[in-house]
DNA sequence: TATTGTTATACTCTATAACTATA
DNA sequence: TATAGTTATAGAGTATAACAATA
């Protein structure tokens, strides 16, 4: 168990980290903001899926899921096709346009990595890499929000 | 240097870092957004500066920084007086009522991480601190973003 | 002329609520 | 009734560009 000051420093990096998230968003292409970006990374690590489902790998509403994927669909990157097993469901997949679109992703996103970290071994980025992760477990498995105290 | 693979899960642990901001958002006060919290606990950590300062801590464009302020001076939280050495500049600095706002968010964060990380040790946050300062570090001392490769 | 700061405008991401279609 | 997904609306955060005041 940290202490308070500890806690204030994790919080305050955890608000200078925007920086770093609208650098990366800079070398996207212009057709293809973080949100598309992200939806197009996780269809192709995890394979077709159902609008809930990558709405919950995303970690947001479905309403803003769909709109991340009505902007992709418009160009060509993924389809939707009705589920036969539940016709409220669409099943996303990735087309090769948007398959193509991914190696592109991760072309930009990789160069710009390399480039920033190219003085990090191997292990730190290993080390960051899953101290993120974990980080984001323990929110999920936390309960929710609890009240605000004004 | 790292691999392709280790890069592409570092940028898909940074793009599910969102889901923890939008956790943290959600124990502020409700007329306190992230972005003002970000201005108090800046002011409340390096006394009285200018806006360019600030804009620069906060590594955002000045317009984003004026309307920060402007939302904190409105509720009496910071004051802005006219720098004696150039009549430009404008100095601001933590009122009696937005120290004792500094100390509610510290609360507010403090607690919230306490409770998500209750099983983190001391040493795995100044981890993932240390990190993530250095990481902000790798960012801003490289060179401007290159072009994008459509 | 250059710099400090403000304002107008536009874009991205997000959530809530109302709605349609299906289970 | 309940669930999957869409759309309308609103709010936060950001950048660019035009502007005012001062250096």
């Amino acid at each position: 168990m940290a202490e308070q000051a500890q806690y204030e420093e994790l919080v305050r990096q955890f608000s200078a980290f925007g920086a770093v998230k609208r650098e990366m968003g800079r070398v996207l292409p212009t057709d293809c903001p973080a949100g598309s970006a992200a939806v197009l990374t996780l269809l192709n690590r995890h394979g077709d899926m159902r609008m809930s489902k990558l709405a919950e790998l995303l970690a947001v509403d479905m309403s803003v899921t769909s709109r991340h994927v009505a902007h992709i669909v418009e160009r060509g990157w993924i389809e939707r096709s009705a589920d036969p097993a539940d016709k409220r469901s669409r099943i996303l997949r990735l087309t090769p346009e948007g398959l193509a679109q991914v190696d592109r992703l991760s072309r930009c996103t990789t160069q710009m990595l390399a480039e920033r970290l190219s003085d990090w071994t191997d292990d730190e980025v290993a080390q960051l890499t899953r101290l993120m992760a974990r980080l984001r477990s323990s929110f999920d498995e936390s309960p929710r929000t609890p009240a605000i105290t004004q």
